[in-house]
DNA sequence: AGTGTGACTTGGG
DNA sequence: ACCCAAGCCACAC
């Protein structure tokens, strides 16, 4: 496991319930600022095998940035479980619920 | 080794 | 605020 990877997954498991960070964010405190897509893959691959809570990762928008599906559904529910708020199309206030930088 | 793809990000209109 | 185009990096075929 290279540290890049590591690093990822325990900002990841960092997040507090009840917020969210972004794509950028996590690779950006990683390491690496252009990462943002490796972490797509480390939470595509390794969310189940190391427990992270994938539901608390949002993209830049603070969308969700999976399309129609199962996993979407289940990542409303998580959030809406965790008192954040979910807009109809999947947004949710990074203002209020970013975590880290600010 | 070349081409296509994606749970992304940023800059311009 | 929304849409579009370019940039980026690793993986699969």
């Amino acid at each position: 496991m290279q540290p890049f990877t590591k690093r990822v997954i325990d900002i990841i498991r960092s997040i507090p319930e009840g917020y969210v960070m972004t794509y950028g964010q996590i690779a950006e405190q990683a390491g690496s600022r252009r990462g943002a897509r490796q972490v797509v893959r480390i939470l595509h691959s390794m969310s189940e095998a190391h427990k992270l809570p994938w539901h608390r990762v949002v993209n830049a928008k603070g969308e969700i940035a999976i399309k129609d599906g199962e996993g979407r559904f289940m990542q409303t529910l998580y959030l809406n479980g965790e008192g954040v708020e979910v807009d109809r199309d999947g947004r949710v206030d990074l203002a209020a619920y970013r975590y880290g930088g600010g």
